[in-house]
DNA sequence: ACCTGAACACCGTTCAAGT
DNA sequence: ACCTGAACACCGTTCAAGT
């Protein structure tokens, strides 16, 4: 069983649009999307920047590709988009939901490189044909069905674009200072703050805990949508 | 009353950070946010490129003053962000809410850039308190109110980050002949849009009218609230 | 079929220098 | 105090050329 491959083992066994996008994903997850210039991936897989853009047609189809092995992995992880019919709609969905969470925290990088596409993937499209039969099958209408999906919005896919996450910590010591050079004018943020953190010397936004945040938001979507059914 | 400035008209009338931020502003209003280049800048001013740097520290800061102006334009459409007593917590928020996005489709460029903000300026601070206080003093607790605002999210800033909203019509077409080629494999997409669509012959994306959209998100979320308070 | 070298147009930014 | 010229390091991408 010794093949070919094995004995060839690191030597360059050759490119293909997988093994790029798969190194562009690990390349993204470990150093960030900023780090996915065509130079710096070309070099993770010791290769001249020109070579990838004989399987990739650009950058924007680059990225396109990126986000599909996620949605890839949602589809993994989910057993395929099929509907299943032994559960009521909202467990059914609420699961879909947070498997995708699931993935979307490995990689960090996607929901904004997500946001920035202006057409999905076939593997996306059936995503949401999966997400929109929940709820049909559910006993919502159509029309409904619509309005539930624009509603969700990111959320279908397990992310909550959250508007300012500081991501370093001296973002965060500066936030902490103006927000108490402002204290006089922020009665209500203050107010809360007292009554909140208590858990000891965390920072102003340290106890937004994210799971129970997205949580609270999906419920809150969910709940409501369900008072609409039929 | 014919000052300097008059006589002066057209002469160079020196940089100021504010006349780099409006003019920022107004690039990206006419020309799309990647206009908004610190060269095309400069020469929109009739200055070099370096010559902005005396008035902004980096791009990131051009940034940052870029949507401090935009919340400045709804702040000044609510007449201050004082919190009102004369209506219910709903009517107030909703109402805010509405001005926000009437400013932000004015600004097509401002969500995007909104979104990759990492510390919020003191106007904006101030906004977060208003609604925050709307909601507190409507008889909400702290805890809940808090929850309201991640749940919320973008949606109190007058948007709602749409997954998917091609601008090219070339996309659009490229969208439908994908989509008609996996008819099969869609079953529900393709149930809705037969019953969605009757006003003649628009594409595929075309029947999602953004306002009510939008309005359908925002009191979905401020129904469930609402059960939530006291 | 697959990869590369050299080059182009375009970024943000620094630094020393001008008025 | 305010602006600039020249330069640097870095992008994405084209094109003709190599094996």
């Amino acid at each position: 069983m010794v093949t070919e491959q094995n004995t060839a083992a690191k030597e360059r066994l050759p490119l293909s649009k997988e093994r790029v996008l798969g190194a562009a994903v690990e390349l993204a997850d470990t150093s960030g999307i900023e780090a996915v210039t065509m130079r710096k991936l070309a070099a993770e897989l010791d290769v001249e920047a020109m070579s990838l853009y004989y399987h990739v047609a650009n950058k924007e189809q680059l990225l396109d590709g990126m986000v599909d092995v996620v949605i890839g992995e949602i589809e993994d992880e989910c057993d395929g988009f099929a509907v299943p019919d032994d559960v009521d709609w909202m467990t059914a969905l609420r699961k879909r939901i947070m498997t995708a969470r699931g993935v979307m925290l490995r990689h960090r990088w996607a929901p904004s490189v997500l946001e920035t596409r202006t057409n999905m993937s076939p593997r996306m499209v059936r995503y949401f044909d999966m997400v929109l039969g929940i709820m049909v099958e559910g006993g919502f209408s159509y029309d409904i069905g619509h309005h539930a999906m624009h509603a969700l919005g990111s959320r279908v896919l397990g992310f909550n674009q959250e508007l300012f996450v500081p991501d370093t910590q001296g973002q965060e010591d500066r936030n902490d200072e103006m927000l108490t050079a402002m204290a006089d004018q922020l009665p209500y943020l203050m107010g809360m703050m007292q009554e909140i953190v208590h858990e000891g010397p965390e920072s102003t936004l340290g106890w937004c805990d994210d799971q129970t945040e997205f949580e609270f938001g999906v419920d809150l979507m969910l709940d409501g949508l369900e008072r609409l059914r039929d």
